[in-house]
DNA sequence: CGGGTAAGTTACCACGAGTAGGTTACTGCG
DNA sequence: CGCAGTAACCTACTCGTGGTAACTTACCCG
């Protein structure tokens, strides 16, 4: 088999693996033999089992960058770019939420090179994000720009990943709900200051902070 | 030495190794080691590395979960409750950075339990958040108050993280953006929409889409 | 002193990442 | 045709590290 056919065969298969058992539980036998094909080959291909996740998250990153700026690309009013944009990103992780839900929601494993991966992808997302919020307020200080930009990614990668447990929210709302904080934060929804429960205080699961040993 | 004594101990060296190396590279042996334990102890004590590191994950959860509430309670003013949580959370993230990146910023190694307990504490910061915000828009349904909530926990994080790679960025201007943006997204910020530079054109970096392999 | 128990140890196993070195098979060339 | 070179591929191994079994010491209590 060809030498480009087979990376592609395997970069597939590995996507499969890792999202089914998770990266540290996928190994790089299993991998092998369902690719028909033995080890060392993996090794020659991809170097290592964190190179190997690397090649699939940089593929997912591609895949990702290119569904939502083709999905703001030619859109005119910025509060409909900025609209089309998260519900391509939600709709995205809807797609793909087995891969994506290992790469955000298992934290902590990897190669540490998988971070700086994953934070590429975020660097291109804000790459995207950062110029619409530039162009809506021009008055803005870069840093400003540089901060909401970070806020708006976390936001949605947290309310992706919460969806992920939480099959009542569709992509649609959830992109609704996050542009409509995006412009409006909580100002339009602001009543009357009612009391606020103090915190600290013992709930009825019983506190948190005891629960933990 | 008494079992909690010898427990906490443990707990102290994990942490300090688990920053050091990060989770993966971290071992057993190196830990017991300079426990001056074997081991075998350990493994007494905890069970597995995974359970170590949910160990040490419960008890930064705990502190946090105290830092925060504590900043919050005894406050009236809900704008002000919010502005010292969030600060609380920064100045936390400051103090305690070497570990919380490896929490945050390292992804994917996990036992898939550790996702469970970071997704634990994150649910105590919003069980911190959530009634703030019912109390201060009376009239938002519940599941958009949820909603909000997940997007504030995830900007507070990716700001956090954020934060821990740029040092020009201080836990008090944090917190503002954060709160400022909860407060008014970008609605105060708004000018007259100037042109947005289209997005999938080939930028100076080159495209990123190519930059993969 | 003797028994129970809790802290601690050595010496091992299993499993999975990564590698050395050899084998097949196809291509191009005299 | 026969031979060299090369590229896909495999068997069989090493080694580090998580995890465990079985034994040893030391203390407390009657």
């Amino acid at each position: 088999m060809a030498r480009a056919e087979r990376e592609r065969q395997m970069l597939d298969v590995a996507k499969q693996v890792f999202a089914e058992r998770g990266y540290r539980a996928a190994s790089m036998d299993e991998i092998a033999e369902r690719c028909g094909v033995s080890k060392p080959m993996l090794y020659e291909y991809f170097g290592s089992k964190d190179g190997l996740l690397m090649a699939a998250i940089d593929a997912a990153k591609a895949e990702l960058y290119e569904a939502t700026s083709a999905a703001m690309a030619g859109v005119a009013d910025p509060h409909e770019m900025v609209w089309r944009g998260m519900l391509a990103y939600f709709e995205f992780m809807d797609a793909h939420s087995r891969s994506f839900a290992m790469l955000l929601q298992e934290p902590l494993l990897g190669p540490a090179t998988t971070g700086d991966a994953l934070e590429q992808a975020r660097r291109q997302q804000s790459g995207l994000i950062a110029p619409v919020i530039a162009a809506l307020a021009p008055g803005l200080p870069a840093p400003a720009v540089e901060a909401y930009t970070e806020i708006i990614i976390g936001g949605c990668e947290r309310l992706a990943v919460w969806r992920l447990g939480d099959p009542g929210l569709s992509a649609a709302e959830a992109a609704r709900y996050m542009t409509d904080f995006t412009w409006n934060g909580l100002k339009d929804h602001l009543g009357q200051p009612a009391p606020v429960p103090a915190p600290g205080v013992p709930r009825s699961e019983g506190s948190p902070v005891e629960e933990a040993g």
